[in-house]
Order: structure tokens, then C-alpha cells, then sequence
RNA sequence: GGUCCCGUCGUCUAGUGGUCUAGGACGCCGGCCUCUCAAGCCGGUAACGCCGGUUCAAAUCCGGUCGGGACUACCA
């Protein structure tokens, strides 16, 4: 039998990671094992579902590379796979249970249910033990399933092992709501049951719902998928990953600039591991050996600094034509303008050193807005630092008159030059040096000097090193 | 409270009775290199929650305990 596996997103928010990374192990296993992979999506909830929301999970997924097989956007043999289209078939079902005796009607008020549990709590009974079958038997409300006492309910999670509930703590849960529509619990498992899905890996906050899962499957005739409950992520705070985590949507990373591979890496990385000294792997190394029963049981804390590390790594890795290209967005937006061929042409001549230099595809721009625009003011700190030391306007005027006279102006002859005043002045490089990356850069920190004012022009350059001098005479 | 899950460096993890005075990675600290910052290289920091038991031998097996988490809806 083939082996099929779903991811089913509700498209009430953009991609969460922890959904991202549940549709990456999923992937993973149907990329491994040559079965189908299928997108679903979740949408009964109308009134918080849109058609925006859902476009930026499909793109996102897109964006990650987990490509699926049938679902929504691709489709299949199971219709347009989004529930919303299904109600009649959830309300089928849910007849049908009722008729042959498995699930029945409850019109009591949510006062009475909460009255039965509070009995059971204070009898230390489970919650769930009064709300089962009344005596008298009611042709409207809700439908719940009837769910049998007899037996445990066992099953051999992949990732967890055997895990047991005992069928008396199962309550007999709500299938179908009084206005028609179905509860997740029904939804999902008739999809699963219909599109043939043989395994299920989902988070571990699904757990404590898989036993009702199962007994519906049972119920439905159909035969019990394989389950494996991935460990939630966790905040750096030990708490579930949510909003007050910072970014927990995946297209916010994709707009910052981060790169799809270093996510998916990173991603893949967070419950599982290649091997015991493999950080860095492509996804043709992880389909070869991914397995669902390798997955770590315990939870998984998100740290931005490790995927900040990994993107840098992925961007070092690039091509440098790859990465001029994917830095240009960036640039643009730092300098907050469009740029122009000739200033493009600068960009190139810098880019490999800056592409050295960038963890985050943001950073790229950050590093060359001195190059297209005249910064505003010096940055205090680097002023303070390095324009205040004795020395400094005789390093600047001296440096002004050997710029003047390099021919050509490049790179290797500005260095010439310069090096050969450092050592006339008898100075360190740092120390001679520092005073002018201040000048034109405005910061203390930026990309190799002598190729930055060869960038920049000599025109810019000197205008900048003047600048600095009447700066320093109070004149500036 | 109840049910269930989890417990190796701050973090992600390797480890399935001896090869573990516990390995790799991020981070952090120090050094080298160096025009700054990065990168690179070298070195360092730091963990088997605790208590019992089984065994010649336990991070690995068992029990207990403590701690964390998820769930506990006519949300998903």
C-alpha cells in the first residue's frame, strides 16, 4: 500500500511555523517513501477563514519547496479538498451513525453539560463521566458519538511509542453541532478515512484527541492510520510558540529576507537530526533518510540566533550572481530608491565582500546605503571613538592629497597609495585607517576600505573626506 | 483538579548496558588572522533533574519523586 500523508491548515492565519515544520516532516516521509503528499485545507471555521490567508499558506509552502501531490490548488480525485465544499458529507455520516445506533442526538444546554461535569469533578470522577447516552432518547440537537466503555483505547504512536486512554475517560464527544456543522474531530477523521490517508503526523497538542479519533475511525468502518505526534515548539520562553514569540509566520521570513533552503535546514532540524554531526544537509539528504520514528519525543525550543547562523551559512554558500540578484530588493530598500544601472555597477564591485558579510539579506543593504546616499550624521559612537584621537585631521588632509593624485582609481592603486602614507606617517594600519572608514562611511564598521572608496568615486570620496576635516574644525 | 506526554550543556541534538572522564552544532569567552566588521582557524565554558533498584557494569532497564508541557468546548 502506498503510503499518504496530509498537512490540513486552517487558513485563519498565515503559516505558523510549527504548522510549517509539521508539513515538512510530512513531506519528508512521502518524499522517502515515494508516497503522496496532500494539502487540505481546514477551513470550517467561516467565520474567521479567507481566501487571503489561505493564498499565503499555499504560497508559503510553496516557498519552503514542499510540493504537493493532490489538495487544494493542485487537486486530485477527492474534489477541491477543502472542507468547507463537505458539509454533506459530514452531515451524511453523522445520520448514519445515529441510525445505526453509534452516535445519537443531545438537545442538553451547555448549563446542564457543565452541571454534569462540575458532578463528576467533585465525585473526582472524570470530567467526561456524566455526559454520555441519555435514558430518553431526543430526534434533535447535537450529535455525539457514543463512545464504548469496555475497552482502552491503545494504540503505538511512531514517535511516542504505545500510548493508552482508558475508554471511560473518553467522553462522548460532540460530532456534529446543532446548526449542522461538523466538529473538527468528525471533519478531519472522515477526510482522513476518504482520501485514504495511512499516516497521520500532526503535534503532539493533538494528541489527547487521537483516541476519539480512533474510535470514530472504528465507528466509520475504516481502518486505523498510522499516528505520530510531533513534539510542539516551544518559545525561548519553554512556552508554546505563539504571536508574543516574535515572527511565528513563515511568509515573514520569507520577506526578511531569509532564505528558503537555510529554513527548511533549520526547520528539519528541530525534532530530528540527520546524524550525530551533520548540522548543514540539503533536502536530497534529508528525503534519503528521514523516518518518522526518528523523530524526538521531547519539545523543541525555536532559536533565532542557531536559523540567523544557518542563513549565513546558506548565503556564503550562494552563487555570487545569486546572490547580487536576491540582495538587490534589499539595497533598494535601505537606500529607500530605486537605483539606477550605474549605480547597480558600484553595487557589483562590492557585492562578493558584502555577500561575505550578510547573515540576513537585509544586512546587504544596510552595509552600502553610504555608497548611493550621503549619510546625514556621523554615528556618535564611532566619532567619539576613532575622529576625536589625536592625529586625525593630519591623517585625513594627508590622505586627501594622495587620493587627488591616484591614477588609476581602483581598488589595489588606492591601497598603494595609502599604504605608502600610513607608512610615511608612521602609522598602523588600524589606527590610520579607522579615521577614514569613519569619514566616508560615517560608521566604524563597513565593508574592506579601499574597495569601498573605489566604489564610491573619487569625486564622493574627497567630498567626504572634506567633509570630515570641516567636521573637525568645527566648521562642518 | 483530571487525563496524557516529556525530562542529556543556556538552546538544537548524538547516544538503545561496557567503545561516555558523554560527541556535534548555535550562543558565549579567549587567541590567531586582520584596515573595521564579518568569515576562517585554534582553544575554552557548559548537561545525563533527584532518589532508590536491577546488573560485574546504567545517560541507557525498572520504580518512585520532582519539574515542565499539552489537553480538558456544540475552537481547531
Amino acid at each position: 500500500m502506498t503510503v499518504r500523508l496530509r498537512v490540513a491548515p486552517s487558513p485563519t492565519g498565515h503559516l505558523h511555523v510549527g504548522t510549517a515544520r509539521a508539513a515538512l516532516f510530512n513531506w519528508l516521509y512521502a518524499r522517502h517513501t515515494g508516497g503522496s503528499f496532500i494539502l487540505r485545507i481546514d477551513d470550517t471555521d467561516r467565520e474567521r477563514s479567507t481566501v487571503e490567508f489561505e493564498e499565503d499558506i499555499l504560497d508559503s509552502l510553496r516557498w519552503l519547496g514542499l510540493d504537493w501531490d493532490e489538495g487544494v490548488g493542485v487537486g486530485g480525485p477527492h474534489g477541491d479538498y477543502r472542507q468547507s465544499s463537505r458539509y454533506e458529507r459530514y452531515r451524511d455520516v453523522a445520520s448514519s451513525l445515529v441510525e445505526s445506533g453509534v452516535a445519537y442526538y443531545d438537545n442538553r444546554t451547555p448549563d446542564e453539560l457543565e452541571a454534569l461535569r462540575r458532578r463528576a469533578v467533585a465525585e473526582k470522577l472524570h470530567p467526561a463521566h456524566y455526559i454520555r447516552r441519555p435514558a430518553t432518547a431526543v430526534t434533535e440537537g447535537a450529535i455525539r458519538l457514543s463512545v464504548p466503555q469496555e475497552e482502552a483505547v491503545v494504540f503505538d504512536d511512531l514517535v511516542r511509542g504505545r500510548v493508552s486512554f482508558e475508554a471511560r475517560d473518553i467522553d462522548d464527544f460532540v460530532i456534529l453541532r446543532t446548526d449542522g456543522t461538523p466538529t473538527y474531530h468528525l471533519a478531519s477523521t472522515v477526510d482522513d478515512v476518504d482520501y485514504g490517508i495511512t499516516h497521520v503526523a500532526r503535534g503532539e497538542d493533538l494528541l489527547p484527541s487521537t483516541p476519539k479519533h480512533i474510535v470514530l475511525t472504528r465507528a466509520l468502518g475504516a481502518s486505523q492510520p498510522e499516528y505520530a505526534h510531533l513534539p510542539l515548539l516551544f518559545g525561548t520562553d519553554g512556552k508554546k510558540l505563539s504571536k508574543r514569540h516574535g515572527a511565528t509566520s513563515l511568509s515573514l521570513y520569507r520577506d526578511e529576507g531569509y532564505l528558503p533552503e537555510a529554513v527548511f535546514n533549520y526547520l528539519s532540524l528541530l525534532g530530528w537530526s540527520i546524524d550525530g554531526d551533520r548540522t548543514i544537509f540539503s533536502r536530497d539528504e534529508a528525503v534519503a533518510v528521514f523516518d518518522l520514528v526518528d523523530v524526538s519525543r521531547n519539545p523543541a525550543v525555536f532559536d533565532p540566533d542557531k536559523l540567523a547562523w544557518l542563513n549565513g551559512e546558506y548565503i556564503r554558500a550562494m552563487e555570487p550572481s545569486d546572490f547580487t540578484r536576491s540582495a538587490r530588493p534589499h539595497v533598494e530598500r535601505a537606500v529607500g530608491r530605486q537605483l539606477h544601472e550605474e549605480e547597480w555597477a558600484k553595487f557589483d564591485t562590492v557585492s562578493a565582500l558584502v555577500q561575505e558579510r550578510t547573515r540576513l539579506l537585509p544586512e546587504a543593504g544596510d552595509q552600502v546605503v553610504f555608497l548611493f546616499e550621503d549619510f546625514a550624521e556621523y554615528d556618535p559612537a564611532a566619532w567619539d571613538k576613532v575622529m576625536t584621537k589625536e592625529g586625525v585631521a593630519g591623517i585625513l588632509s594627508s590622505a586627501r592629497d594622495r587620493l587627488t593624485k591616484v591614477d588609476p582609481w581602483d581598488a589595489g592603486t588606492i591601497e598603494t597609495a595609502l599604504r605608502g602614507m600610513l607608512e610615511e606617517m608612521g602609522l598602523g594600519a588600524a589606527k590610520g585607517l579607522q579615521p577614514l572608514r569613519v569619514a566616508i562611511t560615517g560608521s566604524s564598521v563597513s565593508p574592506p576600505l579601499f574597495e569601498s572608496m573605489a566604489a564610491l568615486g573619487r569625486d564622493k570620496t574627497l567630498e567626504r573626506v572634506e567633509r570630515a576635516i570641516g567636521q573637525l574644525s568645527g566648521t562642518g
